[in-house]
DNA sequence: ATGTCAATATTGACAGTGTCAAGTTTGCGG
DNA sequence: CCGCAAACTTGACACTGTCAATATTGACAT
């Protein structure tokens, strides 16, 4: 894509004004809310301008992706930083996660639901790395010989995606819901303390 | 809905034939191919049939769900019959739950994707159990005091929800991924002895 | 058999959508 | 000042879901 717009001439930087009107409408009309002609329309151009900064759609969605990453992992290492302990700080982690989901379930959707196959898939392997390298280093101390560390790595973050997913979406998981949050959290995310015991 | 057509008029059975439409598309043309004009095309019938046997796309996706989760519960019970040992079955659950995943991609989304948020709502709280109930039944030994059923449940289906989404998508997980398949998959369910034992 | 009537299906229209092919404006570099 | 390319607009196309109006069908009562 056009990754170095040097000299705006029309709009100022319609790229990232797009962008900005994506991640409001996502907020405010809902996944399904984002097109390219209502991002078009909030940032002042023709319903085609889109295509000359994006590649499509899919482009456009990518580019969302990408910015996203940077305030998911901003969740998440906010929810973490004051802790000490390895195991409370571990579980800060999955908790800034389900912050994120629950504070933006749509970007979050557009993020890591199904359409990611769909999405500008160049960039998304190093992007991935920004947000997965917190939980590599918050999983790091209870790496040992018998679990390596991208194994532990799996398990968890099958543990808290499949769990935020769930939760987002409402499938199955109704007891659990049925408890107040915090507690329903603590007591799924309990499983952590097991997987990661010797 | 329509949930009584007590003699077929026209087509034979025309909510039915949109149905199996709906689920041979989802598997041709992937989750995007899915529109109600094209199930009516392959119906035989006009493009505005189907509203008479559902309440729009929403309503034809809550059907095609509905009988979607039939065949994932038979995956599941088909991947785990055999097995004796009470962990074996477990996982044999899970291995069921990523068998139907790599088999029926786009359904399993139609389903489980977020998209099941504008899903008809109404039959799927009645719907999900016939699948959950699979599971519960191969947790029920591990339940302990200190491990009560509901959260067991909801650790296990995390882990294999959020394991079955994360390999569907290639997101993250890519070193795990790298492995042989049921490689993988053994190693990451293995959190499941420690989550389980005593 | 005949007429009634509701369920079933068709047709045509409408507002959206993404995307493409042209044209138009803009402003920088020679 | 002029050219020229980048940025943007305009208009069209095919496709989508949805709705209102119409036609057909078949069962049932008389």
């Amino acid at each position: 894509m056009s990754q170095t717009p040097p000299k705006p001439h029309h709009h100022g930087d319609l790229r990232a004004a797009l962008i900005r009107a994506g991640i409001d409408i996502l907020q405010t009309d809902g996944f399904h809310g984002l097109s390219l002609r209502k991002c078009a329309a909030r940032a002042g151009v023709s319903h085609a301008a889109p295509a000359h900064h994006f590649d499509g759609l899919a482009g456009l969605k990518g580019a969302i992706a990408h910015h996203g990453l940077t305030l998911f992992r901003e969740a998440m290492v906010a929810a973490s930083k004051d802790e000490t302990d390895d195991l409370a700080r571990l579980k800060g982690i999955c908790r800034g996660y389900l912050n994120f989901v629950a504070a933006r379930p749509a970007l979050f959707r557009l993020m890591f639901g199904f359409e990611s196959h769909e999405i500008e898939k160049a960039a998304r392997e190093i992007d991935d790395a920004v947000a997965y390298d917190v939980l590599r280093a918050a999983c790091a101390p209870f790496v040992r010989k018998d679990l390596p560390a991208p194994i532990l790595e799996a398990q968890v973050w099958s543990l808290i995606h499949g769990y935020a997913t769930l939760y987002l979406t409402g499938n199955f998981l109704r007891d659990v819901h049925a408890l107040p949050e915090q507690e329903a959290f603590d007591q799924v995310m309990a499983a952590l303390d097991r997987m990661v015991s010797l």
